[in-house]
DNA sequence: TAGACGTGGGC
DNA sequence: TGCCCAAGTCT
């Protein structure tokens, strides 16, 4: 019965014309849906146009270098999404002849596609029947049956995986997800939702109850921890240091400025440069909130010239300014160079 | 299992 | 402004 509302709903009202909608490529589903992890339509979209652009195929992606494939990421964050991405393509190529599997055994061993994705890529790609269990999903659940409890514990999840798989129909189920994502999008807000408009609006829980703005719970919350980091912005000749950050870590496999111990740059630079001479042009500081923590940023912006006969760092480059925008950093650090070019 | 993992929209 | 949180997954 629900579905059936749902679909009937989603004819009228549904989103139709995402970029990701052209055709059932799997393909192009699983790399829309990989970028639309925890990150908004309206922020994916130029994201999506633009690496479907550059990597027509999964054999293109497969044979590109991972470098590559974080400049076409830069910006959009969460960058091992970008790493597994480029993994599990080279192991549809390798392992699947090429093939994108189409079976959710297959898929769930892939890194980076989760339960949800997976359902996602059968639901759209194949019109297989299985469940996705996405925010919008959780929030449309959690209120049609009044579940209460933030949807991270365990048991208020395992209910709204199996609401999300009773409520399965036997047909249409692309249209049928499509349609619980818009609702969940459009009319089942987190705040302010349009009930009057929502076409399961009689056997809603929440609203018969209102209790829509407490439902679903929100998550449990934590002050962020802050944390101190000294961050060199070095300058020669119209060109910047950056380090590439190879550790296990936030902004994986990125460019960035060096980052050092010392809060005097100077002991550093002469450390590990042979220079003429260096002179501080600004010093400041910026931060960055993270989903976990806070990052201050101690940043000294100095210019140097090099002697010919400098020594070369494992794992850095000296990079054209005008390069900058376009190269695999992270935001806050091409927000942070502006700003100096800005300052000066 | 709770924490790591980014960034920007929206209020 | 500051806070919540978004088409989650991995460890």
């Amino acid at each position: 019965m629900i579905a059936k509302v749902l679909i009937q709903w989603h004819t009228k009202h549904g989103r139709k014309n995402l970029p990701w909608q052209k055709n059932f490529d799997p393909y192009h589903i699983w790399v829309s849906e990989i970028m639309l992890q925890q990150t908004q339509v309206a922020t994916v979209i130029e994201y999506y146009q633009n690496f479907l652009k550059k990597f027509p195929t999964i054999l293109s992606l497969a044979n590109a270098d991972i470098d590559e494939v974080m400049q076409s990421w830069s910006g959009l964050g969460y960058y091992r999404r970008a790493r597994n991405l480029h993994d599990t393509a080279v192991m549809i190529r390798d392992s699947f002849k090429g093939q994108f599997p189409n079976r959710y055994e297959d898929l769930i061993k892939l890194p980076g596609i989760g339960r949800s994705t997976a359902g996602a890529i059968l639901a759209f790609s194949f019109n297989k029947k299985y469940p996705i269990l996405d925010g919008n999903v959780k929030r449309v659940f959690s209120r049609l049956y009044g579940i209460e409890g933030w949807s991270g514990l365990t048991l208020v999840e395992k209910k709204l995986w199996g609401i999300a798989q009773e409520l399965l129909p036997d047909k249409s189920i692309r249209i049928y997800t499509q349609a619980l994502m818009d609702l969940g999008a459009t009319i089942c807000k987190k705040n302010n939702p349009e009930c009057p408009q929502c076409p399961l609006i009689k056997q809603c829980l929440a609203f018969n109850k209102k209790l829509t703005h407490l439902i679903p719970a929100s998550k449990p919350k934590k002050d962020l921890p802050i944390m101190d980091t000294n961050i060199l912005l070095i300058e020669n000749a119209k060109t910047i240091l950056l380090t590439k950050r190879t550790e296990k870590k936030v902004w994986q496999g990125l460019w960035s400025l060096p980052e050092v111990d010392s809060t005097d740059p100077r002991v550093w630079v002469k450390k590990n440069l042979y220079i003429h001479q260096s002179q501080i042009i600004t010093q400041g500081t910026k931060t960055a909130t993270f989903s976990h923590y806070k990052l201050r940023m101690h940043f000294t912006h100095l210019n140097v010239q090099i002697k010919n006969d400098m020594n070369q760092i494992k794992n850095t480059i000296w990079m054209p300014l005008e390069e900058i925008e376009g190269a695999a950093l992270p935001s806050p650090i091409k927000v942070l160079i502006k700003q100096c070019y800005k300052l000066k």
